[in-house]
DNA sequence: AGAAATTTGTCCGTATGTATC
DNA sequence: AGATACATACGGACAAATTTC
């Protein structure tokens, strides 16, 4: 059965659970993790669904699967996760003279800016700052 | 039968087709595709593997997927993918209080600025700046 | 070197839940 | 309320890469 899920769905549920192994240090980092099928046993999940959490945790960079291999905590994870979460931020900006310019807008409209923070080892090596034309969403 | 894939997955090949579709023009911006249940006569692949070509494009940004509704093509695209003949200029800029504090250096002090500037047909799409910090000679 | 076992990758078909029209 | 469409989940099958014996 497909189970009652919604709210929080088995595999969100199951990325969550090996999250915390790893950032909790119960898997050490560039340890081997089980392999999927002894996953569906342990988590009761199907392989599909095992693997629809592994893609989360490899988005997200914390793990690195290799095809015959296996799947490894990620071995340099310095950031924290919620290092991860800060990384971008998306707000509403006002555009300064050149942006306004650009966009042929007037100065101080709001514009839309995207943030992405890139880090290695917790240093900050780069800010990059994408702006947009807000969107404008029509109703019906 | 799950095909002889591998050398070009069955769902990287969906993607590229679509991709096509869109970035043609022959799926407008803003445009509703098909449903996945129609993909799936239409491209002869289970709903699963349709999903998959799906999930590419959307994490490529090219489409938007809303529940119940249906998935279309981003309505605002192409500043990212194609589209060569960005303008881009570089330059030293102060640092303002946020990137002072992500760079842990003072407000003000001198960052490295790249500006890339996405035009279509004239209209600016997308502005896109970077800051890092400048390379200085510095012993080891 | 080679065969077998292990592990991930891809694909299918089906069923059910939830959101939207 | 019904139809449509996307989301989640299962189980089975075979392909390809890696490791082990």
């Amino acid at each position: 059965m497909p189970d009652s899920h919604y709210g929080q769905p088995r595999y969100r549920a199951i990325a969550n659970d090996l999250r915390r192994r790893i950032l909790s240090g119960a898997l050490p980092q560039g340890a081997l993790l089980p392999a999927e099928s002894s996953l569906t046993v342990e988590l009761r999940a199907s392989r599909g669904t095992i693997r629809q959490a592994l893609a989360i945790l490899r988005e997200e960079g914390l793990i690195i699967t290799e095809h015959g291999r296996g799947t490894y905590t990620n071995p340099n994870i310095s950031g924290r996760d919620q290092l991860a979460k800060l990384e971008t931020r998306r707000r509403l900006v006002p555009a300064d003279q050149e942006l306004a310019s650009l966009f042929a807008i007037e100065v101080g409209a709001a514009l839309v800016e995207q943030q992405r923070i890139m880090r290695t080892g917790g240093v900050t090596e780069e800010v990059v700052r994408s702006y947009q034309l807000p969107l404008v969403a029509d109703d019906t």
